[in-house]
DNA sequence: CCCATTCCTTAACATATGTTAATGCGCAGC
DNA sequence: GCTGCGCATTAACATATGTTAAGGAATGGG
């Protein structure tokens, strides 16, 4: 495949050896997928880490009917079962997207196999651990400090433009929140303004 | 020192080599710290790694006077401001001692230090970051499924015995709702039983 | 031993948010 | 160009939880 996004993200993340790029290289697939279909599905296994090269991706978790929006992935982001993938569990979250999007697809164990001609990838992996642990933190003290309209707020600067691409339900999902209850924010907001 | 709980613990994540251990006992140091005492406060920087031998420790976050715990801490867990020693920023979560408490200590930096000598220590690192990473999901999963009550309920079998060591308000806060809540939820279950 | 502090409980009240339901807009398929 | 479906909005209502306040048990210091 040729690089694409994925390389220069890897990259600005850690210092790669070429040989370890090309190693990592033969691993990868691009793959399309088209609006509200799933990368993975809620109690599924599954191979594979994934960088979103454009679109937009939702992990959620599902339970009894009610879905929770955890996150929304742009492109640069992994929208990747991290947790499944290192426990070898079928997933607990479901990732699926919101708009035709394109990825890049590896098998984390052939990943992993590389850890030991490659210990540069194994560094990469910490690295990128540390900075989805800074990145999630962050996230939870935001959701936890703030109301729900200044969360909504943030969610506007944080993703521009994605308010506009998928329907409202989503977004309150992921602001702990009911549709109507987000509904009765954007009135509000609409009018003090 | 005399390799405590941490050695076993360190062991049972990840296989470590003798150099390794020995580089890394080099680098750590006991203390004990009385009830109430801050491990680190909010907004302010530490070079120290912890792991907790004897005691509980809470970590929260104060927003305006509002206090959330986010998590407690009961012997062979790393009540660590993980994110602050990777970013070098100061801490956005303090973290205090419930009970006198003995821990390890040891700096980030010289761990850090050690990974080139020794990459079962940069293994060890990662491995422990997963298992975190799998807690906090887990976690977080169960806090916004489940109401109230139920994690209520997940909390006296997950720390046995700790909510008769520290007071109510700070189940209450890592809960998510006030006291007075609590006392209700509390009254209600005492009745229904 | 007593007093003061801390903290848990209970009640009365206020309020934000969920629930249910009806309305209407806009887009897609026929 | 209709028609139907999905989605957002709004209103009326129900309810859970926060707020304020008061009282009492337990604990620790003088």
């Amino acid at each position: 495949m040729e690089p694409a996004l994925i390389i220069t993200t890897l990259n600005s993340i850690a210092p790669l050896e070429q040989g370890a790029i090309a190693a990592f290289l033969d691993l990868c697939e691009e793959i399309s997928i088209p609006r509200n279909e799933y990368l993975v599905r809620q109690g599924e296994r599954t191979p594979y880490a994934y960088f979103l090269e454009e679109g937009v991706v939702r992990v959620f978790f599902n339970n009894e009917g009610n879905e929770y929006n955890k996150t929304f992935f742009v492109p640069g982001m992994f929208p990747t079962p991290i947790t499944a993938l290192i426990s070898g569990e079928p997933s607990q979250l479901g990732f699926q997207a919101l708009v035709a999007s394109k990825l890049t697809r590896f098998s984390y164990q052939g990943f992993r196999a590389l850890f030991k001609s490659h210990p540069c990838l194994e560094s990469l992996m910490l690295r990128i651990l540390e900075l989805e642990w800074i990145k999630k933190e962050r996230h939870d003290i935001r959701m936890v400090t703030n109301d729900a309209t200044t969360n909504y707020l943030v969610f506007r600067k944080e993703y521009p433009g994605l308010e506009n691409q998928i329907p409202q339900y989503h977004i309150a999902s992921y602001l702990g929140i009911t549709p109507i209850q987000l509904s009765r924010i954007r009135a509000r907001l609409a009018k003090g303004q």
